[in-house]
DNA sequence: TACAGTCGGGG
DNA sequence: GTGTACGACTGTA
């Protein structure tokens, strides 16, 4: 028996039997381990259907144990089942699809789990953590330990080598000629025509620096796929994969329906012994980057290649999986109980959502903005909200009224048991990242895990309410929002009893002012009363200098809950809802949307807005000016939008539609999900595609119609100056006619 | 005027 | 490997 102690790195089934584990050892050597890992799946229904299951069960070349056996299920409680237990996890997928086929009446449970998650759950793993492993001179694990735990901040970072390949252009206009290759040892540029040199190089590379995770740039969609092409076809092979026995999967690329919105998402290539991530490819790799996946990778269980392509649902998802099986709860493919049917007025009072409330329209000085912190997820955990804790004898929502419910107290739900350590570990990084200097080495990091937390939160909200989650139930859903309403009303009632003047609510968040009130600590009673009221941990967001709630467009009385712009006491501009925040707005737009709110945020109150609108005026003519003269470069009137439907979907001729056209007759065929790039033309058609391939005549660019996106966008931000009434309203209006 | 199409939000 | 809301708003017919 040899010992080791490691990191780990990756867990998948073995081609024949048992998991294949990759653990970078403190030695620095990369070993892999196999290990004996039987998997059970569970299947209930009538008995004599589950006794034909058994026959055909018997039937399989399979090395198979089969037994009745009594499991909890989460919403029917006690359940008998057939259990089935397969000595090779990698035979459970095929088997399992023949069985839904042959099958289709019984319910089936634990059948379609990823295979690192079963791990997880029995030995406690996840992704890089800290192991001790006792194995045989075949490599055999005899025994593993797991040294730390995903909930620790301060983790020790494993020294993984990285290796990046990038190419010099974006192979979806135009055609790289080259890849640059980085590496800590590395760093050289290849020629991608040059075959014979680029696999050899590559080689070579690939096996001195025996990377073990490989970052790439278009690799799924593209370059991998491109690479491996040419190393078949040359008969030349490439040591992307570390593990000898094992291959490359490919999956392919597709695109689907979540979170109100056509998603796209490239063919992935997976690797067997490292790890592979195409930035292009990672889910928000731009807002948590590498640090981010490997936090989501910890706290979900989901080996890396896997959770950097899925979306946050199925991180939150894995993670109620392990808490199941740590518990014994039979996981269930899809929810399997039916909604019961509701009358009109239940629809009403049920699906209300979060709290809207009509923002006071116009300017407003002294307004701190207080945030209950992950108001949904804490609520879940505080009154321990869970599908099977809710009670269904009793409408929620009146339950939710007095706050006092009719959910189950005694023991912990399988969500808030699941978020109550996530939430916490977020709270403490959010509250040492307060604390820190943002020069200290940790910030970056600690920044990046509290975002991936964050989406994993908000999505287990959505997830309760979704019919198809494994453990979604509606009426669970609707206990949090209404606790949540009334959460967010006993907070309005604390202010108001303090004396605040209540500006706007909106779902997990506050505006109130106080004349008089400006420092952190004149709000810190509030805080302290609505945590004694509602029992839920809130926060000061920040206190702005001033903030404006803008009016609906078609009727100035009307306001909007979600567009506002202020600027905070240090001198941060928060907008919402606003040109700056559209994908659609074109850079020239938003650069000269955010100018005017550079410029207005130099203003330290209300009254000195007006003292900065001879500096607003200079920089609209500028940009009027540019505007006309051609002086703004063409990409800039770039409009970025997301294809929505297949080309022959669309009933009119909009402008993505006019764009998808030209792309496809220029070879280039975009897919629902993914972002076109146009710019407005004058005459017909009225949109031209960016990346059609020939360069844009900047003489058809629609100026007017720039124009007046430019004079909505002013419009916009000078909007709170022109409602008051003041004496330079005239020069205001002049100001906005001018345009 | 009706309808078709797109976006935001949460940070 | 999964959220088909909802309302504001814009542009076209």
């Amino acid at each position: 028996m040899n010992q080791y102690s490691g990191w780990l790195l990756d867990i998948y089934s073995h081609t024949e039997r048992g998991v294949v584990l990759w653990l970078l050892c403190d030695d620095g050597q990369r070993r892999r381990f196999r290990q004996d890992f039987p998997v059970t799946f569970y299947a209930a229904g009538p008995s004599e259907r589950l006794r034909g299951l058994w026959k055909f069960l018997e039937r399989q070349p399979l090395r198979m144990e089969l037994s009745r056996d009594e499991r909890r299920d989460l919403f029917s409680g006690s359940t008998i089942v057939l259990a089935a237990t397969i000595e090779s996890p990698c035979a459970l997928p095929p088997l399992f699809q023949m069985l839904t086929r042959y099958f289709p009446d019984l319910i089936f449970y634990n059948a379609d789990l990823h295979v690192a998650l079963r791990y997880a759950a029995i030995y406690k793993t996840f992704p890089l953590a800290r192991c001790h492993v006792l194995a045989d001179e075949q490599d055999a694990i005899h025994q593993i330990k797991v040294l730390d735990s995903k909930w620790d901040i301060d983790h020790e970072q494993p020294p993984l080598r990285v290796l990046t390949i990038e190419p010099d252009a974006d192979p979806f206009h135009n055609k790289p000629g080259k890849i640059h290759l980085r590496s800590q040892k590395n760093n050289m540029t290849l020629d991608l025509e040059k075959e014979t040199p680029l696999l050899g190089l590559l080689g070579y590379l690939l096996k001195q620096d025996d990377p073990d995770l490989i970052i790439t740039t278009y690799g799924d969609t593209w370059l991998l796929p491109l690479l491996l092409n040419l190393s078949e076809k040359r008969d030349h092979p490439l040591p992307f994969n570390r593990d000898p026995d094992g291959q490359v999967s490919y999956r392919k690329e597709r695109s689907y329906f979540a979170y109100n919105q056509v998603i796209y998402r490239g063919q992935q290539v997976h690797l067997t012994g490292r790890l592979h991530l195409d930035i292009r490819n990672t889910v928000m790799y731009g807002d948590y980057g590498v640090d981010g996946v490997l936090e989501m990778a910890r706290v979900t269980s989901l080996p890396i290649q896997t959770v950097a392509r899925v979306s946050p649902g199925t991180g939150i998802s894995a993670m109620q999986i392990v808490t199941a099986l740590e518990n014994e709860i039979l996981v269930p493919l899809r929810k399997e109980q039916v909604e019961r049917t509701k009358t009109a007025s239940e629809l009403f009072h049920d699906d209300m959502g979060g709290t809207v409330y009509d923002p006071i329209i116009g300017l407003h000085e002294d307004v701190a903005e207080v945030d209950f912190f992950s108001m949904y997820p804490s609520i879940m955990v505080r009154f321990n909200i869970s599908p099977e804790t809710v009670g269904t004898e009793k409408k929620t929502f009146e339950t939710a009224a007095g706050l006092t419910s009719v959910v189950k107290r005694e023991e912990l739900g399988l969500i808030p048991q699941t978020l109550a350590p996530l939430l916490e570990k977020r709270f403490d990084l959010k509250s040492r990242v307060l604390s820190m200097s943002k020069f200290d080495c940790r910030y970056k990091n600690y920044k990046a895990q509290a975002a991936a937390h964050k989406w994993l939160l908000v999505t287990c909200f959505g997830y309760l309410g979704y019919k198809n989650a494994r453990f979604g139930r509606i009426e669970a859903h609707e206990a949090v929002t209404a606790y949540g309403r009334e959460v967010l009303l006993r907070a309005k009632e604390a202010a108001e009893d303090l004396g605040f003047r209540v500006l706007h609510l909106y779902v997990d968040g506050m505006w109130v002012q106080k004349p008089g009130s400006r420092a952190a600590q004149d709000f810190q009673p509030l805080l302290d009363e609505i945590k004694a009221r509602t029992s839920l941990p809130i926060a000061l967001d920040g206190i702005y200098k001033w903030v404006a709630f803008l009016s609906s467009r078609w009727n100035k009385k009307i306001a909007v809950p979600n567009r506002y712009f202020g600027v905070f006491q240090n001198g941060e501009i928060k907008t919402r809802g606003i040109e700056t925040r559209r994908h659609d707005t074109p850079a020239f737009i938003r650069e000269t949307q955010m100018q005017i709110l550079e410029a207005l945020a130099k203003a330290s109150d209300a009254k000195e807005l007006k003292d900065r609108l001879p500096e607003i005026r200079r920089l609209i003519r500028e940009k009027q000016t540019a505007l006309h003269s051609g002086h703004i470069p063409l990409e800039k009137f770039i409009v970025h939008q997301t294809v929505s439907r297949k080309l022959e979907d669309f009933k009119s001729p909009s402008p993505v539609s006019t764009a998808l056209e030209q792309l496809e007759s220029a070879g280039k065929s975009l897919r629902p999900g993914q972002s076109v790039r146009l710019v407005y033309t004058l005459g017909m058609p009225r949109a031209r595609a960016w990346d059609v391939g020939t360069s844009l005549d900047p003489r058809r660019v629609n100026i007017p119609r720039y124009r007046r996106l430019l004079s909505r966008a002013v419009d916009t931000v000078l909007d709170p100056l022109t409602g008051g009434g003041r004496s330079w309203l005239t020069q205001v209006e002049q100001l906005v006619l001018d345009l």
